[in-house]
DNA sequence: TTTTTTAATGAACAACTGTATGATAAAATT
DNA sequence: AATTTTATCATACAGTTGTTCATTAAAAAA
């Protein structure tokens, strides 16, 4: 009967919550182990004991973060697209409303520093649901695998580039800029 | 009349050779800054006027290799394509080859331990190079500004696939997957 | 060649890292 | 409630980091 040990649970979220109040100061690879344990009041070394590093403990608000973009997408719809529906697939119309609300925390994901493993995190996430999507409402003839790899590659390198420009447009902009995209490179 | 002081170039050389010896061995995020200078025999302040981490180091390898790719694309052809002259501009077919040619370098660029800064600044030089080429031989009614920066991301999404299967496909073979991909896209 | 400039050096510093220890206390098990 | 298990703790260690400073020596300028 393994049941969780409560001071684990009790340190873990110590530790978090440290966490969270340093990304509000600070960037991500500026916070040492020792600053966060100080202020979570938790022994050095019962870090080390659950987290090899700051990374690994940030990878746990990661996953949150990733829980929350597959529920979203199981909610039913609550945004303010009309014309898109038929143009673009659920999870695809999602994504950037999701990353709107999350604002804070993808710009530490796509920050310069930020490690590469990040980026791939969320595109196996990304993917997975294009790829459910598809295999629910779209065409079965086709290698959804290859295709949902590509247009989560897609998706990525515009939300990138949104990003890049300070997150500037809203949402609803960037999921009109991708039709308007798919638009031109479909029809040329 | 500023000249370079000669101790600057040995400096940085030796500090050069000793990464490249070290990458031979470790991955970069496990390289300190203290090895590199033992090894290459250079005080460890001197380090610190000329780089403030490994990775600015590493860096001025990396801005070598960029200029390989810009110097590749203007050289005459001389890779083993035939079919998709008409199908792909100059600087996406060789995209694929340079890469597979410094294979190494970009097991490193495209590592998950690696800073999503090393991505964004291949995709600038990816970019502009799609650019220029656009300009010079495309259609000049678009905003060859977007588009090339869509099809940077496409191109550069196909290359951390082909980085994730470990660079199994030969760059030929890039090529070809890309063309199709673009067929499958635009014939729906 | 001599003088001037400045890069590289060695040494020292406090702070952080990653690891290991036995002691303590909180939780789970009986 | 008593016992067993184990997470956390304080402490210590050698090694790395990033910085500073006076000294040395190599290069550039005169």
């Amino acid at each position: 009967m393994k049941q969780l040990d409560l001071r684990i649970i009790k340190t873990k979220e110590s530790l978090k919550e440290a966490l969270m109040l340093l990304l509000k100061e600070k960037a991500l690879n500026s916070i040492s182990v020792t600053e966060i344990c100080r202020l979570a009041k938790v022994n050095r070394g019962t870090f080390y004991t659950h987290y090899g590093q700051v990374e690994n403990l940030f990878e746990e608000y990661f996953k949150e973060i990733m829980q929350n973009l597959k529920d979203s997408y199981l909610e039913p719809y609550k945004y303010a697209w009309t014309i898109h529906t038929q143009e673009l697939n659920p999870a695809t119309i999602r994504i950037f409303h999701h990353i709107e609300k999350y604002e804070e925390f993808y710009r530490i994901v796509f920050s310069k520093t930020a490690p590469l493993n990040y980026y791939y995190l969320l595109f196996d996430h990304l993917q997975q649901l294009l790829d459910e999507d598809m295999r629910l409402h779209g065409n079965d003839k086709i290698d959804t695998g290859m295709l949902s790899a590509y247009q989560a590659n897609a998706i990525l390198g515009l939300v990138i580039e949104w990003h890049r420009q300070d997150f500037k447009q809203t949402a609803e902009e960037m999921n009109k800029l991708l039709v308007e995209l798919l638009k031109y490179i479909t029809r040329p």
